[in-house]
DNA sequence: GCCCAGGGGGCTC
DNA sequence: GAGCCCCATGGG
């Protein structure tokens, strides 16, 4: 299995290269942008933050203090705004309530005390969580997502009735815990769907074994 | 026009 | 615990 995860993982990266996940430039906008892209393509959610950054609302506290209808607004593009809305206003009233709003006290946190209490949030679910714990907290925990899911079965590492609990500890039991190489290895899957693997339901002959 | 996107919650059985 | 529905915009 060792073997197989590396293989992957030498695969995609000689074809694509390091992706330098996640595009942002804070840590607050990765939670932002981890929350906005729930089921959404990244094109939306760019949008969306462009429109929170004009609007100087990619900080704790004053997304804190915005009404709820007007942030809804703002995040339009990025679709699900009335929920997102309501989600985004739910991890900061926890942040302030939890950490006095210091994403810096947050994230010195135990790692799965901190992953216990987001999932605890409503509107945050695991790869959310995993999320912003890989790519905002740099700590070595594996994203999965339906790409993953989707890659790994077609390739015949795992069956495809497996779920995110065991595809996880699939990765983290077999992988070295370094946060840069899992945070590569979840950008290099979705990159790698999105290029190829996108649109072909059930394909055992997907063009990715040739570059492996 | 149709399909899907870097999910999650709530409901039913 | 699996299976369904809802949320909603924008690009291919």
């Amino acid at each position: 299995m060792r073997k197989k995860l590396y293989r992957l993982y030498r695969g995609i990266y000689k074809s694509f290269g390091p992706q330098h996940w996640w595009p942002a430039r804070t840590r607050f906008e990765i939670i932002v942008g981890a929350i906005l892209t729930q089921n959404t393509a990244w094109t939306n959610v760019e949008k969306a933050i462009a429109n929170l950054a004009k609007a100087k609302l990619l900080a704790p506290r004053s997304l804190k203090d915005i009404k709820k209808k007007r942030l809804a607004c703002l995040i339009k593009p990025s679709g699900y705004y009335n929920i997102k809305a309501e989600r985004l206003k739910s991890f900061v009233n926890f942040l302030y309530k939890r950490y006095g709003g210091s994403l810096k006290k947050m994230f010195s946190q135990d790692v799965q005390n901190l992953r216990e209490e987001l999932l605890g949030v409503k509107g945050l679910g695991k790869e959310t969580v995993d999320s912003i714990l890989l790519y905002a907290g740099k700590r070595p925990i594996f994203v999965v997502d339906a790409y993953t899911k989707r890659i790994l079965s077609r390739h015949n590492i795992i069956s495809d009735d497996k779920d995110y609990d065991s595809i996880q500890r699939l990765f983290m039991d077999n992988l070295p815990s370094d946060q840069s190489l899992f945070g590569e290895y979840h950008a290099l899957l979705v990159r790698l769907a999105k290029d190829i693997c996108k649109k072909i339901p059930k394909c055992n002959l997907c063009p990715v074994k040739k570059i492996l």
